[in-house]
DNA sequence: GTGGAGGTTCGACAATTTTCGAACCAATCG
DNA sequence: CGATTGGTTCGAAAATTGTCGAACCTCCAC
């Protein structure tokens, strides 16, 4: 019957700053949005997650973004596997000029 | 000898941003980021805060914003207490165009 | 169907963060 | 000199987060 992992997601205009915030103060968390900059991505697919963390972990990482309105996570329509999508325009049309420098800025961390 | 409070600030070039993000995504600490952009402000001074809040709570929550860099904390050269101020043009330098929308999105937060 | 591969959830435990009282410190005012 | 004001630090206890194995689910491929 029901399409089963149809995670939820919190609508675009009640976004949580403190939460987007959060979701993205930690570097594994923010380099994995940084992979979806370019387009949506399977999840199997994602750098540096793909690495040798448990896929329970994995999973928790990614329900934090989730959670947050970082990213949409849904089942791959043409595929295997789940899809994820940075909610760009979604937090950018809530927090204006937000995103950008959050994600720009990684490439000069230390 | 030795002025004593001389609180650590960490050098604007070092910044981190997962410190500076963490710190920022907690309502309180933003509300003092905020209370701070038109100059600095004896930290006796800092509404919301000044509210119902155990002093030694308040002093941590300084503390996080101090250590992230996002706060200087130093004593106040003429007056009484301590004088806080936003290091904006230390974050601005090294994440650019990031604290504006963060500190600009509160406006319209739920 | 059976067997993966890909992924979520649950529970337990570790690690971090938060909160707050108590002790302490420095400067100012009587 | 006290005493008060404004503030930090130190524990310890509470709350939140992070990590990971085990169980489970689901879509393919065979």
């Amino acid at each position: 019957m029901s399409t089963p992992p149809e995670l939820p997601h919190p609508p675009a205009d009640s976004l949580s700053l403190s939460q987007v915030l959060f979701a993205l103060s930690d570097p594994a968390r923010r380099e994995i949005a940084r992979n979806l900059r370019e387009g949506p991505l399977e999840a199997a697919a994602c750098s540096a997650v793909t690495a040798d963390v448990p896929k329970s972990t994995k999973s928790h990482i990614l329900k934090v973004l989730r959670e947050s309105g970082v990213i949409r996570n849904e089942p791959n329509p043409n595929g295997r596997g789940r899809l994820l999508t940075l909610r760009r325009d979604d937090i950018e049309a809530r927090f204006p000029g937000l995103i950008d420098p959050i994600l720009d800025a990684d490439l000069r961390e230390s």
